[in-house]
Parts: structure tokens; C-alpha cells; sequence
DNA sequence: GTACAACTTAAACCGTACTTTAAGTCAAGT
DNA sequence: ACTTGACTTAAAGTACGGTTTAAGTTGTAC
């Protein structure tokens, strides 16, 4: 089964454009394309694109993702950089995954802080010793955050 | 205790710049200045600048940033919207974080696949056995690039 | 064989989030 | 008063990841 680079994205829910952006880009060496030079997607390159979508979803710059395209096509001798390459982006998965739990974390404190500010209807209820003005509202977050 | 744009960036671990930037998109309209038009950073804004760097590593565009910084200046009688805006993000958080389980499982995969590549001195240790590989799919592009 | 949608390219354009530059001002130390 | 480093601004430049445009080609359908 073969898709032109319309199909191809529709498959892969993205725009054609960007397909077209990413072989320009080297990310595709593996295309092959008609006598006509139209390019010609097959089923085994779906597995080429969900990797490319994969370091994608880590925040991988184009060009980092095509230095690992490039390795690939090299064979074995690049496995080894290829393991750490992908050992690296494991540990920046995992630290983005800590980044985000500790903002999670800020942003339930302030779901309390609005909740309990809305049954209030005033901010005025997290900071009962100060009158209330714009300025006091740092003053809010600064004890919801805490 | 005040502090210069030069000190501020560096309490935060940012260029002066980015925040010049900052204030310039209307993201800190509880900034003071000199006499002179210095601007004077505050203790107290320490929490304004949190809670800024908090919506940023949730992803959220500046231009929304401000869009809740206006609702903070304006009052009480926004604190619904500024409710909701912060539930929202706590989903995108929360999406994200399962994104990124995904992609971690993905690169969990990748490196059982080179870690035993690397043991073997080949990619092609993965090329039997196919219909039981976890990994068939990598051996099927890699295959196919040949 | 002609129409027509979908493809091709290079190059220009876009939005986001800054950074850099250039020309000038402020404020602290001597 | 003068020097000096850090500040000020507007405007231009940068990096990234595409999208859009314009002019032309391909391939299928009738």
C-alpha cells in the first residue's frame, strides 16, 4: 500500500506542508518517490514517522531528530550513540514529567486559592487583616502559594 | 528591599532583557520606577514573577499570561474567569503529563532495542523472530531503509 | 486529449519569544 | 563635575517550525 504526501498526512493528522518541511529538513531519507518525482509514502514508513513523532513529543529540535535519521541510515556502527542519544532524551522526558508535577502542584494551591475566593466572592478572604486593593492581591498569592 | 532589572533577572535566572520584554507585553503592570524611569523591582513582586513563571512552564502564551495579569488588576469581580482559566491549564498540565507517560514508554522500548543491539554488535539481533517482538516494527524500518 | 485536482519547487511569509543594536540617560563613586 | 557601568527606548535581528504563495508538473478520469 502506497499514500501520496496528501494521504500520508491525513493518516498522520498533520498538514502536508509539514511533511514537505520535514523531507527538505532530511528527517525522510528513506522516501522514494515516482518517476515523476512525486513523492511516494508505503506503510513501512509509518514506523519512521511515529519515531520522528516520538522525539517530537520529548521537545527534540528538527535537527537533533535528524542526526539520529542520519545514524540510522549509517547502520551498526552508530548504535551506541543512538542508545545514548535516546538515553538523554529519557532523562529529559523525566525531568520535564518532575517540571510538570511541581507545577501542578502551584496550580491546585491557586484552584483552592479561587475556589475558596469565589464562595467569598472577594480575594479579600485569604488576607482578613488587610484592606483590600490591587496590590494586596500579591500579597494573596503570596499566602496561597506558601 | 528593591532591586534593578539587572539584579531581578538574576534572582530569576533570566536575561534583563526577557524581562524588559516582559513588562513591555504588559505582563507586570504593578512595576514601579525611579524618578528618573529605572525600574524598581520589589520583594513583594517575587510572587507576581512565580506565579508568571508558573503559567509559562504550563505553556501558556504570554499574550494569555497577560490576559490573566489584567484580571488580578481589575478585582473581585473577575475571580470566576481567573478560576476557570487556571482549571483549564491544570488540564493542559495534566494532558501533557500523560503525553509525555507515553512517549516515555516509547523510549523505554527504543532503549531495550539498542541496549541489545549494542550487546550483539548488530540491528539485525532484531530481525527474527518478528511476530513476538515488541520492537518488530523498528527491525521492519530499519529493515526497509536498506 | 483535455480537464482538473493534487502534486512539485523555491522563496517569501508568519507567529512566538526573545536578543541585539544604537543612541542616549541615570546614578553612584571619586 | 566627571567617569563609568547599568539603565532607558525603539527598532531590527534571530531561531524555530512551519505555512503560504506562485509558477509549473503529474497523473487520473472522462
Amino acid at each position: 500500500m502506497t499514500y501520496t504526501v496528501g494521504e500520508m498526512a491525513k493518516k498522520l493528522g498533520v498538514a502536508p506542508s509539514a511533511l514537505r518541511y520535514y523531507d527538505k529538513e532530511g528527517l525522510l531519507p528513506f522516501m522514494k518517490r515516482s518517476s515523476g518525482g512525486i513523492r511516494i509514502f508505503q506503510d513501512s514508513d509509518m514506523e519512521w514517522m511515529r519515531m520522528i513523532a516520538c522525539l517530537k513529543k520529548t521537545g527534540m529540535p528538527i535537527k537533533e531528530i535528524k542526526k539520529f535519521v542520519d545514524w540510522c541510515m549509517e547502520g551498526d556502527t552508530t548504535i551506541e550513540k543512538r542508545l545514548e542519544l535516546i538515553d538523554r532524551q529519557r532523562d529529559a522526558v523525566l525531568a520535564q514529567m518532575q517540571q510538570l508535577k511541581e507545577t501542578l502542584a502551584t496550580l491546585n494551591d491557586k484552584h483552592w486559592y479561587y475556589e475558596t475566593a469565589k464562595q467569598a466572592g472577594a480575594c479579600a478572604i485569604h488576607h482578613q487583616n488587610k484592606a483590600h486593593d490591587p496590590q494586596e492581591e500579591i500579597c494573596a498569592m503570596e499566602g496561597a502559594a506558601k
